[in-house]
DNA sequence: ATGGATGCAAACGCTTTGCATAAAT
DNA sequence: ATTTATGCAAAGCGTTTGCATCCAT
């Protein structure tokens, strides 16, 4: 892998100019989620790992700084189906996502002409748009051969 | 209103056919659903309305037969967003839902191009099938009409 | 000294479960 | 007699909250 080395610097910077203070706790945060970008966690796994780096962080202090930052803009909630939503970096970019039932993964994709219905239909029924939620869910290619290793 | 009447035989009927056994628990529940067509409830609500009727009933045997009906295939739980899933019949027509976020009313609608690019993204991403989730949110024009008397 | 951010523990809402009882075949 | 469904109460899970403390301005 080739994470992109650790951006505290960065992840201040932004947070500053959300108008939030940039404590320590919101820097972890963020910083963690800038340098996977595009990956998509759970409250509790974001906090295990910044406990794993020595940063020490209470599980209601990680949920509370992600309420800040998704407030803030700087990270989205993405609600995955039933008993499922993770957070992710805010990148502005509309996209949504496939996730597999079986391993858990994430994709992302992003569809113009999804995008384009969407905001037609939202219009159509007089909604005003506030937001969306657009999951596909089933088992990914490595799963499924995984699952029949008989016939790949 | 124009309830179709009760229909409990029907009811049973249906739960015969989809192999259960039918008893008044199972009963209550479908019925409710079925005379509520293109209604949306979560769990404390339907067991709500059917204690209602005078049948007495625990609420995790609520769940529990609705575990069922979804298991036989008679009724689909529907992820609106996060925390937030009802039930409703399972009609086996492809659709999916409009929320509002202020009042919380749900509409159903079906857009064959959705549907399509739908199938087109999992099948390019080799993900089987399993299921998806789309859901609009936002203000419905009469709760915002609500909130801004002034521009209707 | 003022306001926000934190830890801790307790509460939360929704859902599931264990177990003993009851009903149905 | 065996299986299946039910009620009840208790636990579960992820999340939120109250409160006292801590920190930074």
């Amino acid at each position: 892998m080739s994470p992109r080395s650790s951006s505290p610097i960065h992840a201040l910077d932004a947070l500053k100019r959300a108008g939030l203070a940039g404590t320590s706790a919101q820097i972890a945060v963020l910083d963690y989620l800038q340098q996977a970008e595009h990956g998509h966690f759970g409250a509790e796994e974001i906090h295990r790992r910044i406990a794993r780096t020595g940063e020490r962080m209470n599980l209601s202090t990680t949920y509370r700084v992600l309420h800040q930052l998704v407030g803030a803009g700087l990270v989205a909630n993405v609600p995955l189906g039933k008993d499922h939503s993770l957070y992710e970096l805010n990148t502005g970019k509309v996209h949504d996502h496939l996730v597999c039932v079986v391993c858990g993964r994430v994709e992302e994709f992003s569809d113009v002409t999804i995008n384009r219905r969407r905001a037609a239909i939202a219009k159509e029924f007089g909604l005003r748009f506030a937001g969306k939620t657009l999951a596909l869910q089933g088992v990914c290619a490595d799963c499924a051969a995984r699952a029949h290793p008989a016939r790949p």
